[in-house]
DNA sequence: CATTGCATGTTCAATTCTGAACAGACGTAA
DNA sequence: TTACGTCTGTTCAGAATTGAACATGCAATG
């Protein structure tokens, strides 16, 4: 990678560099299902995980649950607050035991600042805007069969463990993957149903085994 | 407003200031259905809108489009620069003659940094990563005729002019709406049939009046 | 002021989706 | 190993949605 002005190629720090340099960056240890902030709560801090799996999700009053992003071990999340208010409109919580680096917005943006990180940070925040708006399109372009194959796709390349032909990816249910597409649980068992049968996917017990070639050949078929 | 932390309160410089602070910007004019950047195109400058409405849009091969959000006066659009990656992957398209202030991602940045109004900057993204967030939620959880309902609100509290009662929106057809809410035209005429007849909005021509108090309402029940 | 083009209004059969309900499978902890 | 709780599989009637088609209305243009 080489940066496209002219300027002297000194690489610019990545976010994780930022990590290093906090000095008071704290490590919060999550248990599966428990959160790293809630609605409501009025955390600033910005995370990045050492190790497990945290996804962000949103409630609606009636109960309704919308899934809006999982991240992995080496992703930052959390950059919901530099909206200035301190206030989360979403929740962070842990899918599996994890352990988190936390940040406050204040030493970060400190760091970024002594460490000449500000592209990396806008970069970041430029991506996830650009996560939020490709979601945004499949929701209103894409039918949800397809959309869920497009996630499946997308969350073995992300998450998945190499395995033959095949991705294995874990722990997700299909209560989350409608949460995701914006349907129902008995419409995503039936979705996963034609997949197998079309030979997209295996599974066994709660394991997901994704044959990417196949679901690119799916979602490339009009 | 102040801000939360104890340091000396010079008030941060608006997105605004550090346009009127970037020596080389460029007022650009352009007419209704054009577009100031398309997708595909390497521009990577940031817009300020002097005058007139600017709507983002991403289309799919397929020829569906997805309507992402409108811009107006005052408003700063093209932040999707900061990805690094100089290539649009949505366009904006101005709904109406339109004049717009352009600075490159380069001077834009050398002038935030002048400015020290990095905050700015990041609030700036983060507030548009919210509307995204937003949108998702309101996609994934909401049945379409109150999605309308809320978008109509939206769009009548940030675009529309006072007019007794009611907001007065112009230039938005069903066919826009429609990608903004992810179903079909005629879908929207429908809809907008039921509400004129429970009062939450009328119509002459082609402006829509819309009453914000009935809306709310309508909102409000479950 | 007629023409043209686009936007809205309307219909409908075919399809998809919802939401509730229940059965069976799996995994975990006692 | 059993019991329990959670997740997946399955069904289905009723409701919502699509997509295509055609009619009508409005406004700008020559």
């Amino acid at each position: 990678m080489s940066t496209t002005d002219g300027r002297a190629e000194t690489p610019i720090p990545s976010l994780r560099d930022v990590f290093d340099r906090v000095s008071t960056d704290a490590r919060v240890r999550v248990n599966a299902q428990e959160s790293v902030y809630a609605t409501g709560d009025d955390d600033d801090s910005v995370y990045l995980i050492e190790s497990g799996q945290v996804k962000l999700s949103m409630s609606s009053a009636e109960g309704k649950d919308c899934l809006l992003s999982i991240y992995t071990a080496g992703e930052v999340f959390g950059e919901s607050c530099f909206d200035g208010t301190a206030r989360r409109f979403e929740s962070a919580i842990a899918m599996q035991p994890t352990l988190v680096r936390r940040a406050s917005r204040r030493e970060f943006l400190i760091e970024v600042e002594r460490a000449s990180a500000y592209e990396s940070l806008l970069r970041h925040l430029a991506l996830r805007l650009a996560e939020r708006q490709g979601a945004v399109f499949d929701l209103v372009t894409i039918a949800s069969e397809r959309r869920l194959a497009k996630v499946l796709l997308s969350f073995a390349e992300k998450l998945g463990r190499s395995d033959g032909p095949h991705l294995r990816v874990d722990r997700i249910s299909h209560e989350e993957l409608s949460q995701i597409i914006g349907t129902t649980r008995p419409r995503i068992t039936a979705f996963m149903q034609r997949f197998r049968k079309a030979g997209l996917i295996k599974t066994s017990g709660r394991t997901i085994h994704v044959n990417p070639q196949r679901i690119r050949d799916f979602l490339a078929r009009d």
